[in-house]
DNA sequence: GCTAACCGTAACTGTGTATGTTACGGTTAG
DNA sequence: CTAACCGTAACATACACAGTTACGGTTAGC
């Protein structure tokens, strides 16, 4: 599958922000968090925005917020939006091959189902089911610092 | 996940192999078949002869050979030899942020499970599944042919 | 209003991975 | 001896994505 990082980092900023619900959050803090670009975090945000689950505001004091119930943003769909296209990339077999239908059905298929089996275990964990425990570590970190 | 072709590559070359058993096929046939260069073919082939499932032979009338019953290859199986690294990759967050550790917890054990449900619907289909309707294919287009 | 702290987006670079391609040495059958 | 094979290395090519810089637009506070 991937090298890519999208579906961790993109899970990251979504817990960030829900631990401090209501709460602006700038690129540039949440870049400290994930260990990255300012710029990176605010093209992850671009996506976030575009799917309703947070807004984000300009200027000073700026940056940006959850506006839905984390409990409503599963993995699944934060996995989906990372891997926008399909999971699995299929090969374009010589039309002449005689066998090439069948394998390609059968391929697609199977790659389908099991990938409908990995989202279905996805779709068991919420932003908030992590948020829990992210809160947690958060007090104790604070708790620490004094 | 991945811009890969691997794994319909690899599936392909091994039922072309299952339909004929006990011939040798030419990483030349093959790569007509999967539409790609020989010496692509037999990059992949070294990988299934690595695995035991193949078997290839040198000089005039060579090639590959199957010397496993397809029945006994999944495409869990084949699965893993595509993709051997992880699926998913992680990345690696700032050890100062707090929340880090619980996002990468979760994130791990979650797509754990993932993998698995999906390897588990992978090992419910084989390659002699696949053969079936591809040796029915073949008949077909052998018969239109006189 | 001016300034500084923000976001949004475009443009460019760097990098890693996989495929495509060529080449060459070694092996085998006739 | 030759032609048909494999194995493998050494490239070139393509592509996606992270990293980076830059610049224009927006907002709060003085």
């Amino acid at each position: 599958m991937a090298q890519c990082t999208r579906f961790p980092v993109l899970t990251h900023i979504l817990v960030c922000l829900s631990v401090v619900p209501q709460e602006y959050l700038s690129s540039a803090m949440l870049a400290k968090s994930v260990d990255t670009n300012p710029a990176v975090i605010r093209r992850m945000l671009a996506l976030l925005v575009g799917e309703g689950w947070v807004q984000t505001q300009a200027g000073v004091h700026g940056g940006a917020r959850l506006v839905v119930d984390p409990q409503t943003i599963s993995l699944r769909d934060v996995f989906r939006l990372a891997e926008h296209d399909t999971l699995f990339a299929l090969h374009a077999p010589q039309k002449k091959c005689p066998i090439a239908g069948s394998v390609k059905e059968w391929i697609t298929r199977v790659l389908g189902d099991a990938e409908e089996a990995l989202e279905a275990v996805l779709a068991q964990t919420t932003i908030a089911d992590i948020g829990v425990d992210a809160a947690a570590d958060l007090e104790q970190w604070m708790a620490q610092r004094k």
